[in-house]
RNA sequence: AGAGAGAUGGCAGAGUGGUCGAAUGCGGCGGUCUUGAAAACCGUUGUAGGGUAACCUACCGGGGGUUCGAAUCCCUCUCUCUCUGCCA
């Protein structure tokens, strides 16, 4: 959530910020809350000034009463009645304000970074690496949900679509066997390397409350892409980025226990609702999947070279798992409702030959942390905002997917790459 | 799920209608003393909104009510703890 003061002092900024982002009407959306806010100060002055006197008066009359002035006690009390009918009125209008603006400024997406790229779709997204080579597959090779019906031998097809649809539903698959495995060995594999770079391994509740899905904003923007829970009114985490980034909700952290580095693997759920195409498929698009999660919290002088450091993090196990990827710098129409700069990883699919993104890496600057209300301590003992950014390291199914069709041998089986080996004991699917 | 108890500042914990933004202890910060540290002593120490400022306002789990006046009384919701039950 942007902050009022900063819209107040900087509405062309603002504005400009909005027009990068393709948000309708930016002007009149930013020249309502200007005048919210102007409402709310004047209407919040007339009620302090009313208040004042009421508080004035209510102690007079306890003096009074102590003195034990009964009749002089009953004329002031007479006086409160005046008061009290106005400051009721004030303070129902201020309250009305008060929710009109919130509810405005939930409205606005964060503010574009200046590096981010003009465009309104993923064709200006600016490519700022490629690197790898891409496989030379050999004769008759195949997309990963062809080459999956093959692998496993009698537990064939090694990662199962139809049983997970029997079970649960489409987008929901299950992976036996060496699959099983080798998701299990990303994921420590993962952890590990996070680990190694400083971070905190911590594990979260996969359900989350309004209050957190608000804090760092699915709620209210992407409340339908998310499977709640009506009984207890909680929602399936749609990444670790949501319980991870809301432990330190409400929370003024000492400055010198900043940067927070933290590192989760979680399942992740999305609805996908009106996504699901007929392009869309095997690993491509899951309604479950397994993603870690890097996040950072630090000082806003220290956020842009965090989310570098995060950016080489991603790119340095892309590398170890010997995958061709490329990193695109998203441009305004493309980049996420409360991310400020964005980078997306994508992996070359060989047998798809398309490119798959399986990681985003995203600085938030003061938007969460704003809604979170996770702010620090400066050294001359103001209080202020901190930044907050995330980043999957890495989402599994479309690794995997990857995996299979670039590393498929002319007889038909998978090559493991060798940092995965000791994680999963053998080197080869067949 | 049933019965009971409770929710107060970073933590512990007092406060049952006015002088309470809130005692006290611990912790934190600053200082005195000391070669340095500890101890002791002194001072200071919540958050938010408004105001150029002095200062004003709100906040004692959330919401509502009674009253001139509510941390304190009433209603309601949520959560926590203890015991019983169930259970990985």
């Amino acid at each position: 959530m942007l902050q009022t003061t900063f819209i107040r002092d900087n509405r062309e900024l603002t504005i400009a910020g909005l027009i990068k982002k393709h948000y309708k009407d930016p002007e009149a959306a930013v020249d309502r809350i200007i005048e919210l806010d102007r409402l709310r100060r004047e209407t919040q002055q007339e009620l302090d000034a009313v208040l004042t006197q009421s508080n004035a008066k209510a102690k007079e009359i306890g003096g009074l009463m102590k003195e034990g002035k009964k009749a002089e006690a009953e004329t002031a009390k007479g006086e409160t009645a005046v008061l009290k009918e106005r400051s009721k009125e004030l303070d129902e209008q201020h309250k009305s304000i008060e929710e009109e603006l919130q509810s405005e400024l939930v409205k606005l997406p964060n503010l574009p970074h200046e590096s981010v790229p003009e465009g309104r779709t993923a064709e200006d997204n600016i490519n700022e690496l490629e690197q790898g080579a891409k496989p030379v597959l050999p004769e008759g090779a195949q997309p990963h949900w062809e080459l999956i019906k093959k692998l496993g031998g009698k537990q064939a097809p090694i990662i199962d679509f139809e049983l997970g649809n029997k079970i649960t539903a489409a987008g929901f698959p299950v992976y036996k066997g060496k699959a099983a495995r080798l998701q299990r060995a990303m994921i420590a594999f993962f952890l590990d390397e996070a680990g190694k770079a400083g971070y905190t391994e911590v594990q979260v509740p996969i359900l989350i409350n309004a209050d957190s899905g608000f804090g760092t904003g699915q709620l209210p923007d992407k409340e339908g892409q998310m499977y709640h829970d009506a009984a207890d009114d909680l929602y399936l985490i749609p990444t670790a980025e949501v319980p991870v980034t809301n432990q330190y909700r409400d929370v003024i952290v000492q400055e010198n226990d900043l940067p927070i580095k933290n590192v989760a693997y979680t399942p992740c759920f999305r609805r996908e609702a009106g996504s699901w195409g007929a392009h869309v498929r095997g690993l491509n698009r899951l309604h479950q999947f397994d993603k870690v999660e890097i996040v950072q919290i630090c000082k806003p002088e220290d956020s842009y070279q965090a989310l570098e450091a995060m950016s080489d993090h991603v790119k340095g196990l892309l590398e170890k798992l010997e995958l061709p990827f490329r990193i695109l710098r998203l441009c305004g129409g493309d980049m996420g409702f409360t991310s400020a700069l964005t980078f997306d990883f994508e992996v070359w699919s060989a047998g798809q030959e398309r490119w798959l993104e399986c990681s985003s890496v995203s600085n938030f600057e003061t938007y969460q942390a704003n809604r979170l209300k996770l702010r620090y301590k400066t050294a001359d003992k103001k209080t202020q905002l901190l930044h907050t950014l995330n980043g999957s390291a890495l989402a599994l199914p479309r690794i995997l997917a990857s995996l299979l069709e670039n590393n498929q041998q002319a007889d038909g089986t998978i090559r493991v790459p060798a940092v995965l080996v000791p994680y999963c004991g053998f080197d080869t699917i067949e």
